[in-house]
DNA sequence: ACATTATTGTCCACTATTGGACAAAGTCAA
DNA sequence: TTGACTTTGTCCAATAGTGGACAATAATGT
């Protein structure tokens, strides 16, 4: 079943392809009982006014898909809102989707997607992004797609990344330069790539400064949540032998951990410096307000509309990434240790 | 100078329309001279394709869009996200644009957005869907246009809006029925009318519980603010005959009063309740997770998209005016009072 | 120079829509 | 019944593209 035209809308209505136009551009003089006609006919076939025109068809090269998993997480709702702006400076539209990726249909989910809005460019995201089956599927049918933040490159298709590990080497660094030397690290949830570059990162920084020993450097996990993050903390400052700062993998985590200390009576930075990463909305909006990393979504959002607007020269097995910078925000969360 | 189209590309470029088609639709024999000069000419012209087009102008009722001012905000990029959504689910298109509402140039922006994306819908958030010089200039142009949480609804206009007075009222009557007495309350920032609407809401419901006195009732400014309702938090809280719970008008303000508790050592929610106005992210990311007011952005979203779905019988000058339901959600940051 | 192959151009049919001109009904009051 | 107005239909030009067929030109290898 192709696209219905407004002749069928008009067909069905029982009324002339002209009346169909009027209803659709809110003519003056048309009858409530016409209009509602009109209105159910289209809303019946699923009319979308001129999709299968060459003209038309433009729309479909000017539209940028995206599936996501999660919307109520920060780090979509902020890469969309980057998305979004990059598409709207760039005149190109985004239609996006939900997506259940754990449904043992999600192909069908994708191509219902792709024949729906026509889209012949994706944005893919974590952890979907990662899916060999949904590129081979994308490639097949001619979809363009850029992948951001993918765990692995994937030859043929432009990934757009950070460099977490030198992000969370750098953070790590800033905390050692204020005079730590006992320095706990919180780290995120195994699954993720992001968790092992982070902690790496981390860990590197601490041996480059000669502190990567038992006594100096304590490592646990808080699977990127608030109450694990919570928790973790809690031991490690309650310990005899405590750190005077903590690095945590992510905001969230890092909020918890001056909650831990405030429970504790220790004072963000005075007795205890706190960094995070992601800058999310909490980190500029607590107080202390945290020193963390801040991830380039709006140039990270740029850069995936920016790829489709070059028409690839030619896709070779070659695998282009494009690393973005990130920014080390030093707030006051973290201060030169106590003497 | 109108649109320009694909004939006046492919003479800048000096090249047949049939090479700028080709090029446009990422064909395989173009040379990388000549795609490189159309794509300047492209550039150049700013050309969009099918922009002048009777067909192509479908897309421009199929568009809407939405101006915002501060993009770094939970509230905006929540309700983008929800828009987004719903425009995806209706097949329309999103274009938004950052909008700067302190230039005195202001007109002039709206135009130039009007005039770059054609589209004659547009959503208007807070704080600028109460100018009524912006009514009157999208009038003017035949945009159409819904407001999302006005201060005051506009005749002839859709508002968008949940009920803060009785949401407020709600939640304090939830804490009121957990047992608590001595309550207080710390107020957004006077310019916002949902400030006072929240203030009220939580003033009523005190009243027909019979403790609307100097001594249960207790309310501080904290402007919307973490830092601000930290300290008015840490002074209700020091003082000898301090309140069992707290109503924040926002989660953000919420998060700042569960902090002060700890530093003071009281645990919540056994010696202190605590509420807050949003359900922002951190209210379900914290611990306790907080007691708050969701407000219904899906819906909102939805109600707003849909708006331009049917065709307006005619606009009188009757101001239409869509409450959406809030949800009061419970959590684990109140419970009842220690007796 | 010649044959190949890769680009680019010309010409034309086709698409789904709008908008205008104008006619045909339908409605309604006097 | 008659006019006046409202609503709907018919017909046709115009729009800004696409896609195909095929010719013309350019680049390349032998």
């Amino acid at each position: 079943m192709p696209m219905p035209t407004i002749s069928d809308v008009a067909q069905r209505a029982g009324v002339s392809t002209k009346t169909v136009s009027r209803v659709m551009n809110n003519y003056e003089h048309i009858s409530t009982k016409t209009r509602e006609k009109v209105e159910r006919a289209i809303e019946e076939l699923n009319f979308l006014p001129g999709f299968g025109s060459p003209v038309s068809r433009i729309g479909e090269s000017l539209s940028i898909g995206m599936l996501y998993g999660d919307p109520s997480s920060g780090y979509q709702a902020r890469l969309n809102h980057a998305v979004l702006k990059a598409c709207s400076d760039a005149r190109r539209y985004l239609a996006v989707e939900l997506f259940d990726e754990k449904n043992v249909d999600w192909r069908h989910q994708v191509e219902d997607f792709l024949d729906r809005t026509g889209v012949k460019n994706m944005i893919l995201v974590p952890p979907m992004c990662d899916s060999s089956d949904l590129h081979e599927l994308l490639r097949e049918r001619g979809v363009r797609h850029v992948l951001i933040s993918p765990s692995r490159p994937v030859s043929g298709d432009i990934s757009i990344v950070m460099d977490e590990f030198r992000a969370s080497r750098e953070i790590t660094n800033h905390i050692i330069e204020l005079g730590h030397r006992r320095i706990g690290h919180i780290s995120g949830h195994p699954d993720h790539v992001a968790t092992m570059l982070r902690r790496q990162g981390f860990e590197e920084a601490m041996a480059k400064a000669g502190l990567a020993n038992k006594d100096n450097m304590i490592v646990a996990s808080g699977r990127f949540r608030f109450r694990a993050a919570l928790e973790r903390a809690e031991e490690m400052l309650s310990s005899p032998n405590r750190p005077t700062a903590i690095f945590a993998a992510n905001d969230e985590m890092a909020s918890a951990v001056v909650m831990a200390a405030n429970r504790l009576g220790l004072r963000v930075p005075e007795d205890l410096s706190v960094a995070g990463f992601d800058d999310a909305p909490i980190a500029s909006v607590m107080w202390p307000d945290l020193t963390t990393i801040a991830q380039p979504f709006e140039k990270i959002g740029q850069a995936a509309v920016n790829a489709f607007m070059k028409n690839r020269p030619s896709d070779e097995s070659v695998s282009e990434t494009i690393v973005l910078p990130h920014r080390l925000v030093v707030r006051a969360s973290t201060g030169p240790v106590k003497k």
